[in-house]
RNA sequence: GCCCCCGUAGCUCAGCCCGGAUAGAGCAUUGGGGUCCUAACCCAAGGGUCGCAGGUUCAAAUCCUGUCGGGGGCGCCA
């Protein structure tokens, strides 16, 4: 549509068409029309008051797409012909359903998505959440913009730690506290070994040990990491978010040489301090540490390996790495260390970077000192919340029904909680955040569609393609021209890797037609078909905008 | 000390990419709304020097510089 604006505008002005379009706006209040083009550019060019020049153009221009355009002060007001509008937008929507707001924008291009990463006998805390959902939104986006994605979970199964595990399960560990909770026990021991100022000999021995592939090293670390996973998992089917690949950095172990021989040749790599090191005070980022002086290598050095292969096995266009904005420093070294090494390809790696929960403090939770907040944990306590609620206000369910409910209720909380915010902003965590369904919330959004499709179902609705256009009212309209803005919020979505977006544009339509529901009544109305039907577009778009978000919507609720 | 991110209503946050018309929500507060498609809802009211100071511009919450405050990071953790 705003290419329909640019025409015309360019036909009237002469102005070049990418300029209109670049300043042509939607107003916040609708009664200042759907789309406005400010004047101002224009005066400077004419020499003349931008108040004279919107007016001259209002009174000799138009177009059958719309039913108005005037001015109001500087701007030239557009007023989309809504009838027209209306029947375009719905029957695009009634006809491609979950296809709406898709396109072929990245067709046959690959884009992986390292997510989630949580570390082996860690507990998969919140931090996490935060990489798992965002980076499983922006995959969903950009799946439904066409592009292939490769969606990888690259387990922190590597490392210095496992030498202070295993050293520090060898002196404290027991069995049988390890098969009732693995997390907590290996945790406890980690952070008392952490502590112990005496095991830092131990734990490294114990690591060049793992790393030369010792039998009896090996085996604590595979019995770690095969428990760990198993916790994690529960997450991952709760949320019901799937990866393509599982991989992790132990993988890589033993092609480690070959990056580090690959890095010597081209002569990028110097000793310092008994270390290997690429400098890169040049850039200003310092030094990415690629071997310690006792030989064992680093998460660089794995980064680095796991990125030439991920390379060579898919050809990706584009690789992004969702992980917290605390590493932006390793992110950024690591890119240097591959564009110098000669990977063009090194260019189309980015760090798409969130910011942390802190603590009430407003300080970061510290793993190394036992302080985190545990994802199965919230998820249980807000799932119990939602089924009290469930059980307060709607009596005769079945047990299977409620908790079936209360987990899609307590998911939507958490998942929308999250993705609402923008990703860069530090998040103070509250529990109460997550435990509270009303107002701005997923439970809200839920609500609304459970509401519409109730509408559809009393009136015993059958989407036809013969549908009556009636004038619209002034809530229909605003509702007609917000669905069809859901492709291009989609696409700016991801564009700026902000699944917030998604969910702000969600949180509005709902409201949006919460105020029409009050308002209008649906059934027994005069145009009742009419509305039928866009009830029906409603609920699509708020169910695909929600699926975006990894977020299932319920018929009933 | 250097680098990165953030600073918008009492609280939690949108809006900043790509500058435009009276800066928006939710929560909380106050007051309304049910014989009517689900009140996890809706309506109304109060509440803002967009951290501060400069600059660019016809126009700055938005761009640039500086500054203050908070957070994170800065070689053998990941």
């Amino acid at each position: 549509m705003k290419e329909k604006i640019a025409d015309l505008m360019h036909k009237k002005t002469g102005l070049p068409k990418e300029q209109i379009l670049s300043l042509i706006e939607i107003p916040k209040d609708s009664s200042l029309g759907d789309y406005a083009f400010p004047c101002f550019s224009l005066s400077i060019l004419l020499k003349k008051n931008p108040v004279e020049i919107a007016k001259e153009i209002s009174s000799d221009i138009s177009s059958p797409d719309f039913e108005n355009i005037q001015a109001v002060g500087p701007y030239l007001n557009f007023f989309l012909d809504r009838k027209h509008l209306a029947s375009s937008v719905i029957q695009k929507i009634l006809k491609e359903r979950s296809k709406y707001g898709s396109s072929t924008l990245g067709k046959g291009k690959t884009i992986v998505i390292d997510l989630s990463a949580p570390n082996i006998a860690k507990p998969f805390g919140i931090g996490h959440l935060r990489s798992t959902i965002i980076g499983n939104a922006i995959s969903n986006l950009a799946k439904s913009l066409g592009y292939k994605t490769i969606k990888i979970n690259y387990l922190g199964d590597w490392g210095t730690q496992f030498g202070m595990l295993i050293a520090g399960y060898k002196k404290w560990g027991k069995e049988q506290e390890l098969k009732k909770n693995p997390i907590k026990h290996l945790q406890d021991i980690y952070v008392k070994a952490n502590v112990d100022e005496s095991m830092e000999q131990e734990a490294r021995d114990w690591f060049r040990k793992l790393e030369a592939g010792d039998k009896d090293a090996l085996k604590f670390w595979k019995k770690f990491r095969d428990l760990s996973l198993k916790e994690f998992n529960k997450i991952y089917s709760l949320l019901n978010i799937k990866f393509d690949v599982l991989s992790g950095e132990s993988l890589y172990n033993k092609k480690m040489d070959a990056t580090i021989n690959l890095l010597k040749s081209k002569k990028l790599i110097k000793k310092d301090k008994g270390a290997e090191v690429v400098d890169l005070n040049l850039y200003g980022i310092g030094v990415c540490l690629i071997r310690k002086s006792d030989g064992a290598t680093l998460y660089a050095t794995r980064d680095i390996t796991a990125a030439i292969d991920r390379y060579n096995s898919y050809k990706f266009d584009k690789m992004i790495y969702e992980v917290g904005s605390e590493q932006s420093l390793h992110f950024k070294q690591f890119f240097k260390v591959l564009e110098l090494a000669g990977f063009k390809w090194a260019n189309n790696c980015v760090h798409v970077a969130h910011g942390l929960y802190l603590d009430r403090d407003g300080k970061k939770f510290a793993t190394r000192k036992g302080k985190t907040i545990s994802m199965s944990e919230i998820l249980d306590e807000t799932i119990e919340l939602a089924r009290r609620e469930i059980e307060n206000r709607y009596q005769d369910l079945s047990k299977k029904e409620i908790e079936s409910r209360a987990k899609s209720i307590a998911l939507s909380a958490i998942l929308y909680g999250d993705l609402k915010n923008y990703r860069m902003n530090d998040i103070i965590f509250d529990i109460e955040r997550f435990l509270s369904f009303e107002g701005d919330t997923g439970p809200y959004l839920l609500y609304t569609f459970a509401r519409a499709r109730n509408i559809l179902r009393k009136a015993k609705y059958k989407p036809s393609s013969k549908i009556e256009f009636s004038d619209l009212s002034d809530l229909e309209k605003r509702i007609v021209f917000a669905l069809s803005q859901f492709p291009s919020v989609v696409e700016n979505s991801y564009m700026q890797y902000s699944p917030n977006l998604i969910a702000n544009y969600s949180f509005q339509l709902a409201q949006l037609f919460n105020e029409f529901y009050h308002k209008e009544k649906v059934i027994g109305a005069e145009n009742e078909h009419f509305r039928l039907s866009l009830v029906d577009s409603f609920s699509q778009v708020l169910k695909n905008a929600l699926s975006l978000l990894n977020i299932s919507v319920i018929e009933r609720m």
